[in-house]
DNA sequence: ACCGATTAGGTTGCGCGCAATTAAGTTGTA
DNA sequence: TACAACTTAATTGCGCGCAACCTAATCGGT
């Protein structure tokens, strides 16, 4: 019995992560481009519909983003006219990203794609609850 | 009982495997920075360390990637010293990539990097397992 | 031998991610 | 009230990923 190398692509869980984000990432892609958005952009207006008028410091809490990658994103969504960006009344250093009427009807394009995405993937839903509690659990998120 | 809003950020796949995958790169990024590679670079390595010489399009087909990402990022390793490109001898059209005697000798470094990475994620060997089973399948790994 | 189709790889353009820096606003403390 | 420490976003620079396009080399059929 050979020890596996550990140094085999496929031995490494790096790659299966790598390689499955892409796959589904390519799946959200054809999703999401009949909306105008892109699979990060979704991301943030499924915070937004969740919850209207957040700081950017918020959004990036919830995604684990910074600004860095926020802010042009967030630049592209209000030139596409889904979102706005005021400065908030309170305190002027936090920007408040609000959804304009525009992006809050997008909702209603979007409640079909997890189950559209559900569908097309060999995996059962029993899998697909386990697959998100082991990456949960390998983020930390104590459960 | 009232059914999940299947909108809800955590409730979709995507966001685990999107963050999920970011977390363990993030991981990677810190243990593979003493060696001058990047997350892509080291799976590029991974492939040449098992069988040197490759064409760029074995390269591709194994890591899923195309000629637009991988034509710079060999660019960037031969720059760092670590591969060389040399046109085929039989067919002019393909790129044969070729370690150096430094890219070689790099994977003395790169042999502890999984298991350092498996001791600091909150995952046992079983789960480790299990996430890779599930994610081969949802990318139609068939097995 | 010729010519269209195919294949391999490179280039361009754009949108992330992330580190590092900067600028502006706010808070705490003397 | 002054002033340093902190907080919030924005900006810059770089390396992916990917679509779209381009060029050069090879192959296939006649």
């Amino acid at each position: 019995m050979m020890p596996t190398d550990p140094l085999v692509l496929e031995a490494q869980l790096c790659f299966s992560l790598y390689s499955g984000e892409r796959t589904v990432g390519a799946a959200y892609r054809e999703l999401l481009a009949p909306l105008g958005l892109t699979y990060p952009q979704y991301l943030v207006m499924l915070v937004l519909w969740e919850d209207d008028g957040q700081p950017v410091s918020a959004l990036g809490r919830r995604l684990g983003l910074d600004s860095g990658t926020l802010s042009p994103l967030l630049k592209r969504l209000e030139a596409a006219g889904r979102i706005t960006r005021r400065r908030s009344d309170g305190d002027e250093r936090v920007v408040r990203v609000h959804l304009t009427d525009d992006g809050a009807a997008l909702r209603a394009d979007a409640v079909s794609i997890p189950g559209h995405l559900a569908s097309r993937m060999p995996l059962t839903a029993a899998e697909t609850g386990e697959l998100r509690r082991l990456l949960g659990k390998m983020c930390g998120h104590d459960a």
